[in-house]
RNA sequence: UCCGCGAUAGCUCAAUGGUGGAGCAUUCGGCUGUUAACCGAAGGGUUGCAAGUUCGAGUCUUGCUCGCGGAGCCA
């Protein structure tokens, strides 16, 4: 028999099917019962009528428990008081595999049972419509970028010292050759393979040991980072929103169902279309003044001073143009003002702050060393990097965009924690 | 790392320093249209760990452990 999914019912109505799935929820009368299946795809509600299914069935019917596994058999009809808009008038029940105590009821849970739990979480409703538009977010991503003409090139995981410090990256032993440590992003190979390639993207998971325990950080996250030789800071903010407003865009169009499960107040992604407010690290400032905040010149922008200024609008905003002293050592400094780096990070509204970081890079030889030497960075692990500059250097600039931000916000959620399948947290790696 | 809050039944929570309860889940019974179904009954407890105050501690004090919220940190 053909293998029918939930989700393709519409096109078997009248039908007697068989289908595969969970027992996700029961109901029941004197001599009816309803079994709400699960399969992945979506959700149906059965009703086994004691008269129409022998005793045995309808004693199984009665017994499992939620999450057994079985199989359904039954004719498909449309049937406006199930949810779904389809029922299965059903004729027979098979057992694979019976459950009882599940620990996750149809009730409220606290945040910490349900992230013991996570393996089985997973399996809850709104939990399928985050993963579903996780995937479509990440297709989405690959779209855009494929479309455009740029190739995806893969960075590697485990990598050489390179940054500040190494407390914020976590180390393991290399054979011979010392210390590795996981990659806490992949541009400076992505700058490589943009002068080979011209435009490229990397995607892939990147770790950061901070101690950060925020709504908004994970240790091991997901980030895609397009570079684009002959990109300047405008060609980049450009980029950005554009790659952006398709995303959620596409989500919009795509998973209506998915964010209506959420809850999702859509009219507020509506909004996120072309163009993007973009305003300098100055006029941010200005802002933060105006409202009260108390902030030092030429410091970073904390998480409440970015929701302050997101706030100012109804879709992201670019800020550009930091101080450098806040701001990493290969970014161009603006030829305006040598005090500030050609760098912006695009502000999600909701306060959901900062979801990409982006700039122009130091493309001359000498300045970069310079800013090496400033920052106290061993020149020899750069080397490779100088390399870029000293063959065929031009002008290039790129982004980053956390996967996790990104779902949490289209998403409408107040924890990244939801946003992959097993989050690692500072104080969390298992399951 | 800092500030704040919390830990009681499988889960979510209640309990004036004086006999530890409810809802859900589970088990049993009832119900032919339920929508987190409903109705009736039963079982279920080393109140996170350790010490202290007290005639008496789930409740007050101290320490520890774990977690949550926020901040800082965060190319």
């Amino acid at each position: 028999m053909q293998k029918i999914y939930i989700k393709d019912l519409s096109q078997h109505v009248g039908q007697e099917v068989t289908l595969s799935g969970w027992l996700f929820n029961k109901r029941s009368g004197g001599k009816i019962k309803f079994l709400v299946l699960r399969d992945g795809s979506g959700y149906l509600q059965c009703v086994y009528f004691k008269g129409n299914v022998s005793e045995d069935v309808f004693n199984l019917a009665d017994r499992i428990g939620q999450e057994s596994s079985i199989e359904v058999t039954g004719k498909v009809k449309v049937e406006p008081r199930a949810p779904g808009g389809f029922e299965l008038d059903a004729v027979n029940l098979h057992l694979i595999s019976e459950a009882h105590d599940y620990p996750i009821t149809p009730k409220d849970h606290g945040i910490e049972f349900l992230m013991d739990n996570r393996h089985l979480w997973l399996r809850s409703s709104k939990q399928v419509a985050i993963m579903k538009i996780r995937h479509r977010i990440v297709k989405a991503i690959r779209d855009f970028f494929d479309e455009r003409g740029f190739t995806l090139m893969d960075p590697p995981i485990l990598t050489p010292a390179v940054c500040e410090g190494t407390s914020t990256l976590f180390e393991t032993e290399y054979f011979d050759l010392g210390k590795a440590y996981l990659t806490q992003s992949g541009q400076l190979y992505a700058e490589a393979g943009a002068m080979a390639l011209g435009k490229v993207y990397t995607f892939g998971p990147t770790f950061r040991a901070e101690k950060s325990k925020t709504r908004r950080h994970l240790t091991e996250f997901w980030m895609v980072e397009p570079e684009v030789a002959f990109n300047d800071l405008n060609a980049d903010m450009d980029l950005a929103e554009e790659f952006l407003e398709y995303i959620v865009q596409t989500i919009l169009k795509e998973k209506q169902e998915e964010l209506k499960v959420l809850e999702r107040d859509t009219s507020i992604l509506e909004k996120v279309v072309r163009p993007f407010p973009r305003i300098s690290y100055d006029q941010a400032v200005e802002i933060l003044k105006k409202n009260g905040v108390d902030f030092q010149y030429g410091n970073d922008l904390g998480a409440t001073d970015e929701t302050i200024i997101s706030n100012q609008y109804d879709r992201p905003v670019m800020v550009h143009r930091y101080p450098t002293a806040v701001k990493a050592f290969y970014m161009k400094r603006d030829p305006e003002n040598p005090d500030l780096a050609l760098a912006v990070d695009v502000l999600a509204p909701e306060g959901c702050g900062e979801i990409i970081g982006g700039s122009q890079r130091e493309d001359n030889y000498e300045l970069l060393l310079e800013r090496i030497k400033e920052h106290n960075l061993p020149q020899e692990a750069f080397e490779w990097y100088l390399d870029l500059r000293r063959f065929g250097s031009v002008p290039h600039a790129g982004f980053g965009l956390g996967l996790e931000r990104t779902v949490g916000w289209i998403c409408g959620l107040d924890h990244v924690r939801e946003t992959i399948p097993f989050p690692r947290m500072i104080y969390r790696n298992t399951p």
